[in-house]
DNA sequence: TACAATGTACTAACCGGTTCGTTTACATGA
DNA sequence: TCATGTAAACGAACCGGTTAGTACATTGTA
């Protein structure tokens, strides 16, 4: 049995029933909930299939076998985010408060797309085998360092920030408190007892992350009194 | 076949061919690093047995079924690091020196203990549903919090600390920085081509670590000029 | 003897992957 | 305009290895 309704029409412009590209994006959204929500091995083909428009046929016809299909949901996720981030402009700003919009766009940013997040515990817990395999992927990501490092150097020259900081540390910095954020609210909110996925303990949290990075950068002259 | 050589002994001391603590004890030593490893899903439980003293009988007579020997092994990671945590006697340090060593015997501790890590991860994955269910294990934790909290305020006492801030969020920012030195190294190193894992990366790593918790915590009259 | 601990062999369901056949799109040609 | 060849796109049913879980018998211990 059919169990959707084809796209139909025989208009003029060339509508058509088969649907390649559509079937394929098709597969790689629900593939992508799927990985993300249930893992690598957990998540089912036969699922997926099921929650397509098309088939577990068109899975292999199209992806090959379910680590090609899990791959191109990873690079997928990363290009998602990338595209997203490319959207903030810092350039105008002076140093501090360019800082202070980068860090609060992060901890937004990976707290709006918590699939990804998933995505990328699971492949740490993959070992990044195939984010590996992926060359896609790693070019990506550089142009996020490319961001604070010029925010970062016109902060020196400006002398509001500390000298002798690298770059990737800071992303690193960042990234560790807006990804844990997101990666083990679970974990933290049950053993503490409070959710921290609420709204305001997510404001008091984003407060004190761009506080600690600020504080971290700035010169202890830039800071404020207390 | 009997794969392996039981303790033998028929000494006047009770020694026993059948061994049930022992047994159990092994059995969920072998699952912990499974699990740990290949996560719920991608755990096997022939595999698991395998490695085993014993055979995949005993996991089921003993554990039940394999959620809930997960369950066991998430359990018992939690309780190992919260013996070894509970090590650390910051009682006399004052206030600025505590907090340090704190950090650094969180990053340590973290470092030295992947495993826990990876079931945290897992956890995590799973939504904490498994935690949920362990009384165990949230008991636990609640330790940590008081330790940190006793140091902060002793810090208020003496002056060098900022008022108004939550231990509970101290506690997360610590450990977002210092879970996530292990979590994600993965994907980090292999995204950014440098090896995050390697000693002289540590070093920084822990260092920056320590001062961005410090920077955070402490009255800006108590930090150095910079 | 009674009961806890253990070994062996098995099963039923699951699940990734495939086989085989059908439909659709479209170019070609008359 | 329509018949036709063909390759891509698709559907349904199937397969065989895997895997969680069990039945049953046996051994060790108190």
């Amino acid at each position: 049995m059919t169990k959707k309704i084809k796209r139909m029409g025989k208009a003029s412009t060339p509508t058509r029933t088969q649907d390649p590209e559509g079937t394929r994006q098709d597969i790689l959204e629900v593939a992508s909930k799927e990985f993300a929500l249930n893992g690598l091995s957990g998540a089912r083909i036969d699922e997926i299939a099921a929650r397509t428009k098309s088939s577990k046929r068109m899975i292999y016809y199209y992806f090959g076998d379910k680590e090609g299909l899990y791959l191109k949901a990873l690079e997928n996720a990363y290009r998602l985010v990338r595209e997203g981030e490319a959207k903030l402009d810092t350039e105008g700003m002076e140093p501090m408060e360019a800082l202070k919009r980068l860090v609060e766009f992060t901890f937004d940013h990976h707290h709006q797309h918590e699939e990804f997040i998933r995505m990328v515990m699971i492949e740490n817990i993959h070992h990044g085998q195939y984010l590996e395999r992926s060359k896609a992927i790693r070019d990506l990501n550089v142009t996020a360092i490319d961001h604070i490092g010029r925010i970062y150097k016109r902060g020196i020259a400006s002398g509001v920030f500390r000298k002798g900081l690298d770059p990737i540390d800071l992303h690193w910095q960042v990234s560790a408190l807006c990804f844990f954020n997101v990666s083990n609210r679970a974990t933290f909110s049950r053993i503490f007892g409070r959710d921290i996925g609420a709204t305001e303990a997510q404001t008091r949290l984003r407060r004190n992350t761009v506080d600690m990075v600020l504080r971290f950068v700035a010169k202890t002259s830039a800071l404020p009194r207390d």
